[in-house]
DNA sequence: CGCAAATACTACGTATACGAAGTATATGCG
DNA sequence: CGCATATACTTCGTATACGTAGTATTTGCG
């Protein structure tokens, strides 16, 4: 059983670890944490999206993302506005800060996928991918 | 960098469904979730160990595992006694509950397993598990 | 022996995420 | 038109994990 927990056990490590390095990294570059970067870089890329869209993308539920928005608007790194359609719904655009934050975490993202290159090769990273999107889809309760 | 962040975002969100995944099987086998989980078997693996080698052994922090030795005290899954040379250190055991908890939680693994061997062959998932393994060690800010 | 340093935890504040429940508003069907 | 339902968020409580700082106790060195 100790040898099957393993490869659960190493994808969490994994995860975790690489978590803390992009939070470092993004901290240093830019001020914002590992998951605020994926926000702002989904934000960005989503033009007009819903919250829960923009959550989606993210793989995340509606009240986490919406409890990041809060901390992304106190950090001044997000503006909000009202749905031009929908009443319910917010626009959500990146502020200057936001913008420059991403800017800023290009050298850092950089360094990390450099130092990602150093231990795995394109190819090996390749089948990693396909290999976790394979398990992000598995249903234990079905 | 869309597509360099992919590998980042597949591990991450890889790791967060077989997270929740591994929470429900938990909770439905032996009501605990997989953190709990993975807490209990290395205490009944490592007994006599002081909490902070436990963490280690999780890959966690003392403060993180202190607080989840709190939790697990207080769903008496595990018992808490003096160390025996050090007056500083616990010695933890698993309590009743917590053997009948780990007892269950082995056809939860099972089934866990199985799904894992259903999207990935034993080869795939050992090279995973060693691509991770390379992962896991990485620093960026070096 | 006695104090500096290491060690074992605990406490506190923050970030992140889930899920359930609540609020407000839009939508669609009869 | 009007109500049932779906949708968009928010709120609340809980779990998890970090890092820093604090407390207590042991260890090692002179």
């Amino acid at each position: 059983m100790d040898e099957k927990k393993y490869l659960y056990h190493q994808l969490q490590l994994a995860a975790a670890r690489l978590r803390t390095q992009a939070d470092r990294m993004g901290i240093a570059a830019a001020g914002v944490s590992a998951a605020q970067a994926g926000a702002l870089m989904a934000i960005a890329s989503h033009p007009g999206a819903t919250q829960r869209a923009i959550a989606q993308a993210l793989g995340q539920g509606e009240s986490a993302f919406a409890t990041m928005v809060q901390r992304l608007l106190a950090a001044d790194l997000v503006r909000r506005e009202d749905g031009l359609q929908d009443p319910r719904a917010w626009s959500l655009s990146l502020s200057q800060r936001g913008q420059a934050a991403l800017t800023n975490l290009q050298q850092g993202l950089h360094a990390m996928n450099a130092r990602i290159d150093q231990v795995l090769s394109a190819a090996e990273q390749a089948s990693l991918t396909e290999a976790l999107s394979r398990l992000v889809n598995i249903d234990v309760l079905s």
